[in-house]
DNA sequence: AGCCATTTCTGTCCAGGACAATATGGAAGC
DNA sequence: GCTTCCATATTGTCCTGGACAGAAATGGCT
């Protein structure tokens, strides 16, 4: 029993290394083994974990079917053949329009120039608004699906990640003017660290002729209060991917209202507000990009004469 | 049930929050509590550890001075005075040159078009590799100077980043050419979230008429060893800014070397390498970018002869 | 159905002990 | 003088097992 390489299968790895793989905090592995008896590392010589490949496959897959609304306690005794048919059960059998179809083939056939020239093309022939509110949010959704189905690898989505943002940022920079009203400070919370949803709120913004102060992902709460009015914005927006609780989006909203100063509006959109009912007392909810465009239109009549 | 306003100043953080804002773990936290008798947080009522932010303030100062080669147990009882004084020593009263002190200039006074047209003029008079190795590699290190000397907000250190990013990817989707050989892929390990620095490597690799398929941050290592073959990459970059370990950064390095096929080599760079030693077997530090301009010359006359 | 109270579940925090990995400092050898 | 080696000191990470807050699920009520 001989192998020509070294096989990654009987790999071991120790806890500090699958908490960087799960994203499962090492105190969250220990107290699992306790509760559940699983996982169950073997032990080096001074008694500390190691966790074989097998294990750390399954604990990925809790993970996702955990950040998915499955409790940890019912599907952790489960065999990994269990848990990936549990995935794939999840979305009922639906196929992505053709055009966006293409495009993940294009994904998963690791053919990055071409990936990115049809994303281009896509970009010129239906211009920057109707790219992002079309081809790109159904792209977000239909990536999604197909990583769910275990149809498309991590990798693969970093590298989409990349790519909209080369694209998007670069047809940020390319529209032309400097926008005018509102002033729009876009960022999000500590936590929140998808960065394609930000980029698609500022190019519609900077597309209906807005200006953006942008700061990129997770900016405290605290930092926010003082760089409104550092920058002078009329409104602070703020992005929430479906990574956050609900709860938590509302919460950071009414925060963010009760530090700034009424004159300034707070905007609050993305995938954890689009089921929620109503809107913190002073804050506004945009469930789509069409409530987005109308927020814009409604501030400029509102703010029209002085 | 308790009312909670927070006002900055008297702010209180619990130790997840300290983590995250410091990069020490919560078990040096209480480690150096028992030890040094520093920090010291109050308790909330459950006992629980909350730190203020004057010892939030020192803790950042020591973990900076710690990457640094200070030893913990020489500087903890030192005042934060006496610890700022000390990281002021380190750089003798020098002062940036002045095209970098009028770039930051108009990052502090929030003039962001100003700023963003700045950049764009240089990048126009260097080129994108003079660019990315002498303004944008200053500008790091000046502005990090100026945030430990507190001239700079958080916001817009931000806003600097959103700004280089934006302008480096423009200027790579620009750049002439589709790159050739070796092709290499460059990410982070999980915890490394600094962007820039890959996006400075994707530029300079970019420029040399390389080929760079990027993952962007924080992709975990199972997932590197899936991608390599499958982009059929010559080359595995990553980059560690100085929020990580050294330790850490060449544990990742070893684990991905064994990992990988020795047909694909290894590069790792950025702060947390700079003072290493020597590299794990079989992988190569780059601890400059001339280094990294060095390693692509010798790869090419390595695999000149086919 | 919607709303509130109660119970269950689950992640994070705690204390204090142990030890491996690294850095330091000095002696010995070139 | 300079490295090389070894003993010692320092420092970060891991361990066990207990506790509890906050989120989610459940049930009872209008």
């Amino acid at each position: 029993m001989e192998a020509a390489v070294d096989l990654p299968d009987d790999a071991l790895y120790n806890i500090a290394a699958v908490e960087r793989d799960t994203g499962l905090s090492k105190d969250t592995l220990r107290v699992w083994e306790r509760r559940y008896g699983f996982p169950t590392p073997v032990r080096d010589r001074h008694d500390e974990r190691l966790y074989s490949t097998g294990q750390l496959e399954k604990l990925r897959l809790l993970r996702l079917l955990i950040d998915h609304g499955h409790r940890p306690g019912k599907i952790i005794n489960q065999s990994n053949v269990e848990l990936t048919q549990l995935i794939a059960s999840r979305a009922p059998e639906q196929t992505p329009p053709p055009e966006i179809a293409a495009l993940i083939a294009l994904l998963t056939s690791h053919d990055t120039d071409g990936f990115r020239n049809a994303l281009l093309q896509a970009l010129m022939k239906q211009g920057l608004l109707r790219f992002v509110t079309e081809t790109v949010a159904a792209l977000n959704y239909w990536i999604g699906e197909a990583w769910l189905a275990g149809k498309i690898a991590v990798f693969d989505e970093h590298l989409y990640s990349e790519h909209v943002q080369n694209i998007l940022r670069n047809a940020i920079i390319a529209q032309p003017g400097r926008g005018s009203a509102p002033r729009v400070l876009l960022t999000s919370l500590p936590g929140e660290k998808h960065r394609i949803g930000l980029l698609m709120v500022e190019a519609v913004l900077v597309a209906e002729g807005g200006a953006c102060v942008a700061l990129g992902t997770e900016t405290p709460v605290i930092d926010i209060q003082n760089a409104a009015p550092a920058y002078q914005v009329d409104v602070v927006a703020l992005s929430f991917s479906s990574a956050f609780t609900q709860n938590a989006a509302l919460a950071g909203l009414t925060e963010l209202r009760a530090l700034l100063p009424d004159s300034i509006e707070v905007w609050g959109g993305g995938g954890a507000l689009a089921r929620a009912r109503k809107a913190p007392a002073g804050a506004l909810l945009l469930r789509s990009f069409d409530d987005m465009r109308y927020a814009l239109e409604r501030w400029r009549v509102e703010h029209a004469q002085r």
